[in-house]
DNA sequence: GTAGTCACG
DNA sequence: ACGTACGTGACTACA
């Protein structure tokens, strides 16, 4: 079935404008309404409108109203800084190619009820939105309505069934409603003293106002005299709330075709009005519609011999761009709509070609810089082609870390998927029919320099890590396994001697039956499935079973045995080293992942633990060059912040921790004692990760309330972050995503969600996100300009391991001295901030030794 | 394959 | 009234 959306302007352009904190222009034109009125639109296009209107409120007297002088009379006045919005609003909505009504003497819900009727006519469905009751009478089968609640993002649709369940009445008996109660905001009086409560029972005992008026005298009391000496004020009411569903339009459909394609003639109007995040959104720009015009259909040539092999390479000659796709098989494409496959497997040999051949022939053009490269996932490709002793340079596009950046939180897994979800055939000819596309909408949306200068380049720093590797000492990790194994078979004995019987101390299922049913120690905190036995509740236990502790050592000991130490000894390769691979596009902040073994989680906080780490050392002739950044989430909360104490405080080099005490406790920095600095560090985290008084609390150990009373005076002495948080979540709520200062984003779905607990979750990482995300950013940049220095500099040096905040240098012992300035300056460099951004740089044989 | 737990920033 | 800190990966147990 077709659908028809009919949009009350004025209505919306109200919501939009008291929603929406001030936006103008460098000229200083209001456009904040106009900004959320398109914003809504746009989100609107995902019911797939076949027809779309917006209709708007003419000024003077109207038909309905024009016998009442009072109305007109006593209805608000449109704020100054919004009337100039509506010119405005109408310029952008034509030029997108949006149908634009107005009546002399009918409103904006007169022109919805005659479209909603007229397409019921017609067969459309039609959906009208408005943030005005009055509309709820049109509802029908074919008829909802799109009620705006608070703000104009939050909205409810109704149909009868919603309209029964709210008000108990049927659409047709709306206006009776009015006419009882009146409406406040549109001046109507209806009969004074009777509210909400009052009409709706009236109704519900008589059915309709006439009725109601005419049984006034079986009422009592006051009521009964209201009803019948304003009767003819309800009359008056209702009138005035009645729609006329027959206003002057023409009574077709087809002026009001809606044409995505056409929306985007529009951008020349938005620059104008400097709303360029919109212009991101149009659907013209999107990836979907850019592809579809791109969209080829694709001939595919299968390379099986060598006379193929010939004839694709004098295809490939003088190209200047290339795409390749390794997956199962080998696809290479020069153009849009042509593509070479080479498959793999025993079909190739029968033929009498290799891969080998075919890698081997195609060796000159992949390593050619000026042969532009297109792929998805350069770095495995790298990996693929080193095999064959290939280097691969010009990369110019990979359609993996584009996807990444343009939907972080859902990035295409595989060249496959990428192209299913828009259509295309799967193949390298893909590749160059989607990267102007996804370029362009990289452009629009202010990440390109992220994406070429970042991005990119990161891809072949981290393959050179991932190729060079982490030597590791393996007797020392057998060393140690061996002593873990003897201290968790003792461990595992006494265990069984206090609990009276064996059992698997590792399984929580059984450990929660041992502690809570057999030794009946009080269970903390449940899990779906049973009772929870994780550390916070053994520590609960600590001092009330003798066999507590010896369980908490048992499972620490053994994480480490499994995890880093046997797992890690598996992985070691035969030239001695850990390979680990770095992820680039799984995280939703920016960050880069380590997987296999994850390199990143390696212990370091307790002193056990971190004797792993002996076991992480240079190649031979090396040393570990390591540097790690200085509360560099926290100088990117002040900087971006631009809170004043803050920035003061990091300028100054005091310990933050310590000042924050000082200033949250009002006591002298020197007096602040290790408790309050340890409380004042906790908050700081917490600032960071979009902070609640419930998770302070539990991670301090004080009352929700005290936690409560920390945060409040932390927001209060730093008024500046207490703003800037309030800035991230209005803006990821307007915006409908959170950003970086480099202009990453991540899209924030929950953070319009009726859920409360899923909003809280969106407004968190709204504030979260730009720190965690911009901190990527910067350490990323670094990696890339240290990468380059070692390369310029004709140094042996190499970059093998990234942690967060940290990076690692494998230093030949001669160039240890200049590799640490190196390091220094281009982590320290990386980005100008209002406040120093600091790191500090060791060096030792292994990574015990760089902290 | 999911749940619970725990290592890191 | 709602029920919580942000971001990861890997191990073991168990259905």
């Amino acid at each position: 079935m077709k659908r028809l959306i009919a949009i009350d302007g004025n209505s919306l352009m109200h919501r939009a404008y008291y929603a929406l904190p001030p936006m103008v222009t460098k000229d200083g034109t209001p456009t904040g309404a106009v900004y959320g009125f398109i914003s809504m639109l746009l989100k609107l296009l995902s019911y797939e409108p076949d027809y779309l209107l917006v209709a708007f409120d003419m000024h003077g007297p109207t038909f309905r109203h024009e016998q009442y002088a009072e109305y007109k009379a006593g209805r608000r006045e449109t704020p100054e800084d919004l009337r100039p919005q509506f010119p405005l609003l109408k310029k952008v909505l034509t030029a997108m190619g949006i149908a634009v009504y107005e009546c002399e003497r009918y409103e904006a819900d007169d022109i919805l009820g005659t479209f909603s009727r007229i397409a019921n006519e017609k067969g459309v469905d039609a959906l009208l939105v408005t943030g005005d009751r009055d509309a709820l009478q049109l509802i029908g089968e074919h008829t909802h309505v799109l009620m705006t609640k608070k703000g104009i993002t939050d909205t409810v649709e109704y149909d009868e069934a919603a309209l029964t369940e709210q008000y108990g009445l049927t659409p047709a008996r709306m206006p009776d409603l009015k006419g009882l109660m009146g409406d406040g905001s549109d001046n109507i009086p209806g009969i004074p003293g009777v509210g909400e409560k009052t009409a709706l029972k009236l109704l519900k005992k008589y059915g309709s106002m006439e009725e109601v008026l005419h049984h006034a005298e079986e009422e009592k009391g006051a009521l009964r005299e209201k009803l019948i000496g304003y009767a003819d004020l309800a009359r008056m009411s209702y009138k005035l709330g009645v729609i006329d569903t027959a206003a002057p339009v023409d009574e077709g459909l087809e002026q009001c075709r809606l044409d995505v394609s056409k929306m985007k003639n529009a951008v020349p109007v938005m620059m104008e009005l400097e709303l360029r995040s919109l212009i991101g959104r149009l659907p013209a720009g999107k990836v979907p519609e850019l592809s579809r015009e791109a969209k080829r259909d694709v001939s595919s040539v299968r390379v099986a011999d060598k006379n193929g092999l010939e004839k694709m390479m004098e295809d490939i000659a003088g190209a200047k761009h290339i795409a390749v796709h390794m997956g199962d098989g080998m696809q290479i494409a020069v153009q849009p709509d042509l593509q070479y496959e080479i498959m793999a497997g025993h079909t190739l040999l029968d033929a009498g070609l290799s891969a080998q051949e075919a890698l081997l022939a195609l060796k000159g053009t992949l390593e050619d810089s000026k042969v532009q490269k297109y792929m998805f996932d350069s770095k495995r490709h790298r990996h693929v082609l080193s095999q064959y002793g290939i280097e691969l340079r010009g990369v110019n596009f990979d359609g993996m870390l584009a996807d990444y950046l343009l939907h972080a939180i859902h990035p295409a897994p595989s060249l496959e998927i990428l192209c299913t979800e828009r259509g295309l055939t799967p193949g390298a000819a893909a590749l160059l029919q989607i990267a102007d596309g996804m370029e362009v909408e990289m452009r629009e949306k202010g990440m390109d320099a992220l994406y070429r200068n970042v991005e990119l380049p990161l891809a072949g720093v981290l393959f050179d890590m991932e190729k060079t590797g982490f030597r590791v000492d393996r007797e020392i990790l057998k060393d140690l396994s061996g002593q873990f194994a003897k201290r968790l078979a003792d461990l595992e004995k006494e265990i069984y001697g206090l609990c009276d019987g064996a059992f698997n101390i590792l399984s929580p299922k059984q450990l929660g039956t041992v502690l809570f049913e057999k030794l009946k120690l009080p269970a903390q905190k449940k899990t779906k499935s049973g009772y929870s036995t994780d550390a916070e509740v053994l520590d609960k236990l600590m001092e009330l079973h003798p066999v507590v502790p010896l369980i908490v050592g048992y499972r620490f000991l053994s994480k480490l045995k499994s995890t880093f130490l046997d797992a890690m000894f598996a992985l070691i390769r035969a030239d001695g080293k850990i390979h680990t691979s770095f992820n680039q596009n799984v995280t939703a902040t920016g960050r880069i992942s380590s997987a296999e073994p994850n390199l990143q989680n390696i212990p370091v906080r307790t002193e056990l633990g971190r004797e792993v780490r002996r076991a992480f050392i240079a190649s031979a002739g090396c040393a570990l060059v390591g540097a790690d950044y200085s509360q560099i989430e926290l100088r990117l909360l002040a900087h971006m912040s631009g809170d004043e104490v803050m920035i003061e405080a990091f300028r100054s080099g005091e310990d933050i921790h310590a000042h924050t005490a000082a200033e949250v406790f009002g006591v002298p920095q020197d007096q602040v004692t290790s408790a309050q600095r340890s409380a004042a560090k906790a908050v700081n985290f917490g600032i960071v990760y979009g902070i609640s008084d419930f998770g302070l609390a539990r991670n301090i150990g004080v009352s929700r309330h005290e936690a409560g009373e920390f945060i409040k005076r932390y927001l209060d002495r730093f008024a500046g972050v207490n703003r800037f948080m309030k800035e991230c979540v209005e803006e990821g709520r307007r915006k409908g995503y959170a950003q970086t200062l480099l202009g990453r984003r991540r899209e924030l779905p929950e953070i319009t969600s009726p859920n409360y607990n899923t909003r809280s979750f969106g407004e968190r990482v709204a504030m979260n996100m730009p720190i965690q995300g911009t901190a990527a950013d910067i350490i990323k940049l670094a990696m890339v300009h240290v990468q380059s220095a070692l390369l310029e500099g004709g140094y042996k040096a190499k970059l093998i391991l990234q942690v967060h905040d940290e990076l690692i240098i494998d230093t030949p012992l001669d160039e240890v001295g200049q590799v640490k300035e190196i390091l220094l300056n281009c982590m320290q460099n990386a980005m100008e901030l209002r406040v120093p951004l600091l790191a500090e740089v060791k060096s030792g044989r292994s990574w015990f030794d760089t902290k």
